[in-house]
DNA sequence: AAACCGAGTTTCAAATAATGGAACTCAAAT
DNA sequence: ATTTGAGTTCCATTATTTGAAACTCGGTTT
């Protein structure tokens, strides 16, 4: 796992240890945090009773186990509005899931990982957070390698160094060599597909969502599966999707929507 | 605004200027924040700085603001799933909301403030986060007011001293005694109303959703409007919500859902 | 053109907080 | 009664944070 907080003092490890809490999934034992924790027993303790007091972690004394804060959904909220595409893309969304009438999902790239912002489901009204806010891996889903080919080759290759690169189907690319053949066919055409790498059955097409400088702000993908569409059908949408990434992209730029999210100015890692 | 840090050390002080930035809705200069900062430049430059590098804050470099990181957005998806009623109340909020087919709020209680973590939208789909994440003031909502009258005095006193009695209506109660009036009449009723406190022309009744222990974990609230509907007419509602509350409970409880959250093991203040 | 300004950034010694080994508590298992 | 182990506290050492002051660098004023 990536070692975000690098330099970054004791807020960092701070933070480090909200991820390791949200990696579990499930309310977690301390013990169990402490088992895969760089950080001696009192260390790791403070950590986890600072941020239980700062809401940031909730404590359930009955199980003794910690979960995610609820002050976390509050200030995403914040997050998700001013720091994602979403609310700028509702409308298009809404339009081109009714016109494809299939699933249809909108993510960002944070960090190495994709993270769907937003979502149409065919069939029911959407799911709250279901969707939003949930991660992926970049380099086997339709959208990750969509933005990854659009990245710059000094953002890039770090990324593709620390990939895991776990075999999640027969289809999924395995190193790094493949994807980065993947990405270069991605950038002669303008769209990617997910061939059921991620799941079996599971196909889309992405787009990605540029901006004047060519950068991926994010992007669009229409997802079916193998029974219901083949790839060659969902290629026929892309035209559509690619209109729905455009005027995205336009009203982004209206809203003066920043070319460049969180500048990692990087400090000393010492 | 509370002292939520007090005590905390860096990572508090850290978090502190995380929940400034998010006060503010919308991107944010370093001098505006500096200006009702009780840090000196330096000092918050850096956690800036940090914040910024752990993706808790984006920067955009050409207008030279922060604002809320994408990083919140999937930690808070976590939470949301793990530390929120609202995933085990789906199916009942659902049920609810097409029987009234009017706006259904579901709501906890976080520090002194409502979060709504879910809500459905009578006619139009829901709008994600739109809802989920919001906050509101207690002492003016249903929800809120239903939450606070079933708060064990001990942790209801400090809530109310810090308490600013904002009047945004007519109606808005704007002192702690006629709060703790209403309270009591909550307490007796077993449900509240929103008479046109919180905005004019918007009405709502709520229940509490309690714990067997007679703790609230959440409330649920159906609103609606003075010009479609009234209090009397909102009130025939109340039987059928309770239900819908009492069913939440019960699934909270079958999940082990813990009864206290975040439980505060004051650290000496000092 | 030179001086000024103010937002943003860096520096560094002093002040403060974090660290972690070890000791302690307490409930459950033997 | 004793052991075990999770969770918690202690405190001298160590490392980080702190913040006043100095610096940078566009842009503006004299």
């Amino acid at each position: 796992m990536a070692d975000r907080s690098a330099g970054d003092g004791t807020v960092g490890k701070a933070l480090e240890v909200l991820d390791r809490v949200a990696a579990f999934g499930r309310p977690v034992r301390f013990t169990e945090l402490l088992e895969d924790s760089p950080y001696p027993k009192a260390t790791l303790y403070r950590f986890v009773q600072t941020l239980t007091n700062q809401g940031m972690l909730s404590y359930d004394s009955e199980r003794q186990t910690y979960a995610m804060g609820i002050r976390l959904v509050r200030l995403a909220h914040v997050a998700w509005r001013q720091s994602s595409l979403a609310p700028m893309a509702r409308p298009h969304l809404d339009a081109l899931a009714e016109e494809v009438g299939e699933t249809v999902h909108l993510a960002q790239l944070d960090h190495a990982q994709v993270l769907y912002v937003d979502k149409r489901n065919a069939s029911r009204p959407v799911e709250m957070y279901s969707s939003a806010g949930k991660v992926g891996p970049a380099y086997c889903t339709g959208v990750g390698k969509v933005m990854l080919a659009y990245l710059d080759e000094a953002v890039l290759a770090p990324i593709l160094e620390q990939q895991s690169f776990h075999r999640f189907t027969e289809h999924t690319l395995t190193d790094a060599e493949a994807l980065k053949a993947e990405l270069r066919a991605i950038r002669q055409i303008g769209y990617g597909f997910d061939r059921e790498e991620h799941e079996p059955g599971i196909i889309c097409v992405a787009v990605p969502i540029l901006t004047a400088g060519g950068r991926a702000l994010g992007a669009l993908s229409v997802t079916s599966t193998t029974e219901r569409n083949s790839l060659a059908g969902l290629e026929k949408r892309v035209s559509r999707i690619q209109q729905a990434a455009r005027s995205i992209a336009q009203v982004s730029r209206d809203w003066g929507f920043p070319d460049q999210h969180s500048s990692n100015r990087q400090v000393e890692t010492n």
